[in-house]
DNA sequence: GGGCCATGTCATCAGTTGGTGACTTCTAGG
DNA sequence: CCTAGAAGTCACCAACTGATGACATGGCCC
């Protein structure tokens, strides 16, 4: 009679696929590779878990799709060098977890120790985190800079992950954050 | 006839419980929480895997065992105060990783997206490593410091997780590390 | 020496996982 | 309208996991 009000999904692969892929991210970014299993990403993208193992092959070739086509370290590089560091500490020590932006942090460590996932993060690590950081970086000692940012920048998001709000009141995380800030600072501006 | 060479272990509960909480802490270290099968840690302790069950409970409680019974963070803090960077930076950077000194950052950082043992994590992050850490730095912004700290050793030790040799040749290795002492020093000094 | 309990062994369970192939249903093109 | 093939559904498998209870065996105390 009259068209559907919320548009039906109608046999569209390209959708369904997409829609597969965003699970599959959101899953794997709160879970991991291993806690996250084929019917969850299938029930969360309203389709059926056959139809993963079809759509991508298998559960690794999946997880390598999500890594490849999704957001990089680009996420954080964006905006004037000179704030580089007060965006990112309060980022990571300040504001809500952005999830977007966490993405790669989140999948990298909550899945790097899965033996199945681990090529996949060693492989995309290099290609979409430290190729692109070391670019923006530049100099000749950008490599060795970007390894200590990191380090920052990975221990900070492990350690939220553990204790989300870090066990410090709010002063103590404006602390954190400035020291974070200026540890920043002081390595993607480079002058030593 | 002749006395066994090896001693033969003898009906010894102590001795298999220890030959189990070791073999636990060796396969959680390299492997995670999920990865590691009870039968795995038998097998590695010789051991029948119903005895797990029998000695500890369950697979948590012997995981909350593993930490709670196991070395801490004082690991990295005895020696003088005034070599303490160089002293984590070198461990960190360039040789070959101790196992038994990483074993709890391992544990921590390869289970920590593991539901089941997320919470003993937490509450042995907090006791045996923050609680020890704020201690030996003193000083009112003690807190602030130990999570700078933390982020450092718990980064590079991920990144090493990740990328063995940090994609790194060794003149850059070195460099990393004396940019990791550098600032490790300065967090742990205290001085501003 | 005999009995008893701690210690160790075995078979097996129920639940979950990733994966597969046969089947149905929708839709586009003739 | 009708068919061919794409898209989606379903039942099911083999492997593995943590766990349990029945059973065997060793060593210690009386």
């Amino acid at each position: 009679m009259s068209p559907p009000l919320s548009p039906v999904r109608t046999r569209n692969a390209a959708a369904t696929r997409t829609a597969i892929l965003e699970a599959a991210r959101r899953r794997f970014a709160h879970e991991g590779y291993d806690q996250t299993g084929l019917r969850d990403i299938a029930s969360d993208a309203g389709v059926d878990a056959a139809l993963i193992s079809r759509y991508f092959g298998g559960k690794e070739e999946l997880f390598e799709e999500v890594l490849t086509c999704g957001p990089n370290i680009a996420e954080f590089l964006d905006g004037d060098r000179e704030g580089f560091g007060d965006r990112v500490a309060t980022m990571m020590a300040i504001e809500p977890m952005r999830e977007e932006k966490f993405h790669l942090f989140l999948i990298m460590l909550r899945s790097a120790s899965s033996p199945k996932a681990a090529a996949a993060i060693r492989r995309h690590s290099s290609e979409a985190f430290y190729q692109p950081l070391e670019a923006w970086l530049g100099g000749e000692d950008a490599a060795v800079r970007a390894r200590v940012l990191s380090c920052l920048m990975m221990g900070a998001t492990m350690n939220r992950m553990i204790h989300e709000d870090y066990l410090l009141d709010d002063n103590q995380r404006r602390d954190l954050c400035d020291a974070l800030a200026r540890t920043l600072h002081h390595f993607a501006s480079g002058d030593d």
